[in-house]
DNA sequence: AGCAAAGCCTATCGGAATAATAGGGTATGC
DNA sequence: GCATACCCTATTATTCCGATAGGCTTTGCT
């Protein structure tokens, strides 16, 4: 389960990524549109920053937009920033590795050895799903309209 | 990441498969060879054999033992019950459904629909590995031996 | 210059989950 | 009948999650 915040993050970037480019958007406008409490909004989008998925410009007239095109943003960076390691276990994340206290042998570590494959399918796909998909895929579903449900009004 | 309480379940689970069948192993056997705190590791075999995982026998001679072969025992089951779903977001699990508090139209939620493939890759990894896999996972990478290392004795 | 709008920074907090620990109760076999 | 081993309930320390609070700083506009 990915947290709160992580769902945040997405959903701001998602707006942010559906903005015209390199106009700011205020983090109220965010906030009340995708319904994320504004405070906790300000942090999410200052960690953002610092990870270099966002830009922002101060004073009047500011307000935050992405730093790069949306098909460059990959789920997996967010993620790893406001969602920690995607590694199931800390022994086989690449980017945050960490020895499980008390392990004996890595090497032969049955749970460690059985998801692996787990952890690699993980990063193939939350490495090749970038901000472009996930707009992508909401502008077909809200073409599509609703489903079977029309049929019955 | 799975919570130690689940890795626990697993090395448990892992030294039941290889254990001699409706030969009761003690507790404090697991618990020992395992490196698992004992009292924890009743809780988790209690929660274990209330979900049908494995068996037990109370009084003198008793134990824990596997309720079926460990290749019907798929990770999947283990996680759902001690780690919670699967799902990334709980508005896609099959197994513990629960509806996104705030969400406006589950259809076209761009965050759903993102990991949603995220999701079904993950399910269909560990619905289909099983205990068995793992027995034998740790089987193979012990006779390999250690690896490169050895050529620096 | 000065004010208001906007992001920036640090602290704090309640509640839930995690990882245990404690201590007795109950069934079973020798 | 007693020791052994599982069974059950409660408590606890720590950490994380989700959020709130309040003031500071930068910037644009007049």
């Amino acid at each position: 389960m990915i947290t709160m915040k992580t769902k945040y993050a997405l959903k701001a970037l998602a707006y942010l990524a559906n903005a015209p480019p390199d106009e700011p958007v205020l983090i109220a406008e965010i906030a009340e549109k995708e319904d994320i409490p504004r405070k906790f909004l300000e942090l999410i989008l200052a960690e953002l920053k610092q990870h270099g998925f966002v830009q922002s410009r101060k004073g009047r007239s500011g307000g935050y937009f992405l730093a790069t095109s949306p098909d460059k943003i990959a789920l997996a960076g967010v993620l790893r920033v406001l969602d920690g390691p995607i590694a199931p276990v800390p022994c086989l994340s690449r980017t945050n590795y960490r020895h499980c206290d008390g392990c004996r042998d890595e090497a032969t570590c049955g749970v460690r050895l059985v998801l692996q494959d787990l952890y690699e399918a993980s990063v193939k796909i939350l490495e090749s799903t970038t901000l472009a998909d996930l707009v992508e895929r909401v502008d077909r579903a809200t073409k599509e309209g609703p489903p079977v449900l029309r049929y019955f009004i």
